[in-house]
DNA sequence: CTTGACCTTGTCGTTGGCGTCAAGCTTTAC
DNA sequence: GTAAAGCTTGACGCCAACGACAAGGTCAAG
């Protein structure tokens, strides 16, 4: 198929796949006119990228996940390198939560004290 | 007193207050060679933009602050402007976490998927 | 034959808060 | 008199993941 294709069954933009490509995550192949073919593993591949984005992880976090993919495995994160990642940005995550938890109370504070009949809302509300 | 000084005494660079007063948040008199004069007042104002600053707000975000601050009041975040400022923030922040945690779990939950051996860490462990 | 839907490469713009030169003033210290 | 320290404006760089053109080649349908 096609980087159109690819691009719709894929739910991105291709200017997303060729900016995968630049990146090296994704490779492709060249028909005689010069257009980009994919198959089915490309599909998965970018699939694959798509799900670990939406969950925060950048291009280069998603990298062991698909190198992981390509060399035969059914899953990207059953190899070594991915759990590893798994674990750094549970990591990462922890600490933005543990950060914004104390500007949260240090915001509320001074928000109290500038406010002081003002009701002060609780998280979530 | 001068854009060094006041960089010193504000702990900020004199890179950082030229970009103060471009985005208007700062304002200077010259003196007859060109040189940028301040005062007390502006070591205060930069002093609650970098407190701001600190717990996670923008330059705009800071902007309702100096303009209390420069109105006369004692405290910046003594102006309904400032508490509007503070509603939303706290509300941001904990979209945010919400977010985050949303993400910690699905993250978790793959990472459990893939390796099934593994401990999985607990929040903040 | 031409329209229009594809495709190609290349380049600039976005967002925030500056860092880091560059090239050239002024002022102070010795 | 000169060197160092401080000041000026201006402009590019950074980081991520593309969006949005531009200018052009390709291919099937009517």
């Amino acid at each position: 198929m096609r980087i159109g294709e690819l691009a719709r069954r894929a739910g991105v933009s291709t200017r997303a796949l060729r900016y995968y490509e630049q990146r090296g995550l994704i490779r492709s192949r060249r028909s005689a006119n010069g257009y980009r073919e994919y198959d089915e593993s490309d599909v998965r591949i970018v699939t694959e990228i798509r799900g670990l984005m939406s969950v925060g992880f950048t291009l280069d976090d998603a990298r062991p996940f698909v190198d992981c993919l390509r060399s035969g495995h059914p899953s990207g994160s059953s190899c070594p390198e991915s759990v590893a990642v798994y674990r750094r940005k549970l990591a990462e995550i922890d600490d933005r939560i543990r950060d914004l938890l104390a500007r949260r109370s240090e915001v509320a504070a001074q928000f109290a004290e500038a406010c002081p009949g003002c009701l002060l809302p609780r998280r979530g509300e």
